[in-house]
RNA sequence: AGGGCAGUGGCUCAAUUGGUAGAGCACCGGUCUCCAAAACCGGUGGUUGGGGGUUCGAGUCCCUCCUGCCCUG
């Protein structure tokens, strides 16, 4: 079990654009912070204008860990995040510092801040169950995986070729079902003192957000970023590729659509993502919800403070 | 003006010889222990441009009007 300081954790989690990355930096330098981030594609080296990645003078005013980890070729690997992220607030905490995580990705936050155990991958393994599920379909592996671990197949779809592969994976990886374990919804966190802050926004905002975010991404240079990445190897990594505005710009690239069908794109997959994060986030009890209109440093501030008995050092 | 084609849920389209209007996307919601900005699941929504007629029954046939596109003048 992890043993950790007692210096208490901040969370801020919520859908895109709605302000996480502004209230993490605003509370880090009122609280004497430093901010972990939890935005799984912001882990890619050179992904910044399509990730909204803080700038330089953010990242000189206030520490930042876990970002760039990866090159785009690389898949992405929670466990080999969980490991980052855990280390780096416990170093955090020893210095005294408050760890603030910040990010949208909600299994990545989970696999931080509770006991998820996530076993590695075998790439043999995987190619050779990857390769029957696209020879024979899902469903022959998913009665497979009835046969091993019922509560598992229950829990997939027969189609979700990509989640039953993984359960059939740890199966034979671990010798144990896959439904063993504490479970997604169990909320339990490794952290004794643990303070989850929800941003949240009315949804037709958070969409003109998102519009005028995209706009300022392609402002900003987003189709040479992706182009400079391409020459980069973007397209050989499996999960880089997809990301939001990269996948797309990707496509215009290769000259499968116009340049502004990607960008219109980019904003639709955007809000449909937002509602796949709310989604996530809703069922999280241990999250405090605050509105992101006019100000929401008070009461998060004020939450903080509330939680943890400290003052601010300004 | 004459002729031709088309008008089906927000969008793109399906509907054997007339037989109770379907799909994809969008939209709403859900699932979630390593591709998770992913993968998957469920749901709402249409008096088939208007009106009239034929028929047991019409998106499908007939008449008429409206709208759009094309051709001719």
């Amino acid at each position: 079990m992890d043993r950790v300081s007692e210096l208490p954790v901040l969370v801020i989690v919520g859908p895109t654009a709605v302000g996480k990355s502004a209230l993490a930096m605003a509370l880090a330098q009122r609280l004497g912070g430093e901010i972990v981030n939890a935005d799984s594609m912001q882990l890619y080296r050179g992904m910044d204008i399509g990730t909204a990645k803080v700038d330089a003078a953010d990242r000189a005013a206030v520490a930042h860990h876990v970002l760039d980890i990866w090159p785009v070729t690389q898949a992405a690997s929670v466990a080999d995040y969980q490991t980052r992220a855990r280390a780096a607030i416990a170093d955090v905490q020893q210095r005294g510092r408050r760890p603030i995580l910040a990010g949208g990705s909600g299994l990545y936050i989970q696999s931080a801040v509770d006991p998820l155990e996530i076993p590695g991958t075998d790439p043999q393994i995987r190619s050779r169950l990857e390769q029957e599920a696209a020879e024979e379909g899902p469903e022959v592996l998913h009665r497979r995986l009835f046969a091993l671990d019922p509560a598992a197949a229950a829990a997939n779809s027969p189609r979700n070729a990509r989640r039953i592969i993984r359960a059939l994976e740890v199966i034979e990886l671990t010798g144990r079902p896959f439904s063993d374990g504490p479970g997604m919804a169990a909320y339990k966190s490794i952290y004794p003192r643990l303070l989850m802050l929800g941003l949240f926004l009315d949804l037709p905002i958070l969409d003109a957000r998102i519009d005028r975010r995209v706009d300022d991404m392609w402002r900003q240079g987003l189709v040479d970023e992706v182009r400079d990445l391409e020459q980069g190897g973007l397209r050989t990594g499996v999960t880089a590729r997809r990301a939001l505005g990269y996948q797309q710009v990707l496509a215009f690239l290769a000259g499968e659509c116009t340049e502004a069908h990607a960008k219109s794109e980019t904003a639709r997959a955007t809000r449909r993502f937002v509602r796949r994060q709310l989604s996530w986030f809703r069922r999280d009890p241990r999250i405090q919800w605050i509105e992101a209109t006019a100000d929401p440093l008070t009461p998060a501030l004020t939450a903080a403070l509330a939680a943890t008995g400290d003052q601010p050092k300004e």
